[in-house]
DNA sequence: ATATAAAATTGAGATTACTCAACTATTTTG
DNA sequence: CAAAATAGTTGAGTAATCTCAATTTTATAT
């Protein structure tokens, strides 16, 4: 975790978020103030399940996975991170602990932002909590595909969820499934190593996936969405 | 769904509300304005999932479970709402249609408010945002525990998660599981229902609940939560 | 009150997905 | 670069949970 002293960066980002729109240049300032922006290494901890909240991290760069720690063995992903997202919005409103773990896949360029000044800016600045309030909503509306997905589906509609989910965060610059383990696509769709590696063997069997390295290629989109309908 | 006249009932009844509190006589007249009460028959629907959101419903009387629709055959319960309560909160910010189902468990009073009114007044009074998204943060949280259940634990544990929670509703007024069939309770936990009735069988004759007729007794509370930890 | 429908219960068998163990491939470290 | 550690793969056996069918109980309607 290594500070960044290039405060023109910093600024220039926080500038940049749509959701820092409706602040007046003496908000802006007070965010300003009480930010700093940190460089997290591949791997490395954003937040800690259990741990105390004292922040909010707004990510500018890079890649990070949410998820709920289990008995030790076991993690459920829920959730990849990238650029222009909060992470740990609801601390400002309820929790004096966060409620989940995130951990960079990738080197992770994020500020942080003192959650009792985003208290009160929301309290101060109507519009602006009014869009922050959406932007934590839109965070929390995937839980019910989430849940959907665990209670009814079974191995391969899982499987297929959680592939589609992924495949739109692994763009050109940021090669998503190389960043990720087979126990890393187990733990999204809440199954075994062992089952998930069976699965995407049989997929590429079946032509529709192909497996180079550690990237996942989809080759037939239609057919992976029904079988997570079917599944 | 009968229209209730009394309006000096409602009206008492948002004025105890203690999210109603940082409103001033003016923003209070404009929800006033804006409401109408409802009586929803045992078994109606108070929420229907996919249908466009214009409201939100705030419960002075009664119990509703809510839900999230599966294949047909299969629902997955997440949580019983009591009076205080909101329901459809995330669409003042941003939801079309509903994410969930809601129904009636015993007659229940609610009143309705348009989203629009409780959008604006969010966006001028900020003090009455925060507390609103408070609300709704807590809403949220028992997420998190939901998919832990889920994900992580197997039948008696989940079976017991369930049977905890929803003693909570249990009271002298309102005798929750007397409301619920055993197909509901299977549906909290993401179970069959046969496999539901096999563990409170064994849960009786290892006298830690106690079945009669449709209400279930908790007898041995620690035990329960022992199954639920180990589960 | 009786007939009918719905819900609850029980057991047996089938299915799903996991665990374990062995092995191979890849990455990391001295 | 070699050795060790980690990650990925595969098959066989096991455990968990579901489905189906039969039966009993409870609720509803005529």
């Amino acid at each position: 975790m290594k500070l960044i002293t290039d405060t023109d960066f910093a600024i220039d980002c926080d500038i940049q978020a749509p959701c820092f729109q409706h602040l007046t240049p003496d908000e802006m300032e007070l965010i300003r103030g009480s930010k700093t922006q940190v460089l997290f290494r591949k791997g490395e901890n954003l937040t800690k399940q259990g741990a105390f909240t004292s922040y909010v991290l707004f990510v500018t760069d890079g890649l990070v996975k949410q998820f709920i720690e289990g008995d030790g063995t076991r993690n459920f992903n829920f959730k990849i991170i990238k650029e222009g997202e909060f992470i740990g919005l609801s601390s400002v409103f309820t929790d004096k602990t966060f409620q989940y773990s995130s951990v960079a896949l990738s080197d992770t360029r994020a500020f942080l932002i003192e959650k009792e000044v985003l208290s009160s800016l929301i309290q101060t600045n109507g519009m602006f909590g009014f869009n922050f309030m959406k932007r934590f909503c839109n965070h929390q509306e995937s839980f019910f595909n989430t849940i959907q997905s665990v209670v009814y589906k079974q191995m391969n509609g899982r499987l297929a969820d959680v592939l589609l989910y992924l495949n739109d965060f692994n763009t050109e610059k940021n090669k998503l499934f190389t960043l990720l383990s087979r126990k890393d696509i187990a733990d999204f769709a809440g199954l075994s190593t062992e089952s998930t590696v069976k699965i995407l063997k049989s997929l590429e069997k079946d032509c529709v996936i192909k497996l180079e390295e550690k990237n996942i290629l989809i080759l037939n989109q239609d057919l992976l969405q029904k079988i997570s309908k079917n599944g």
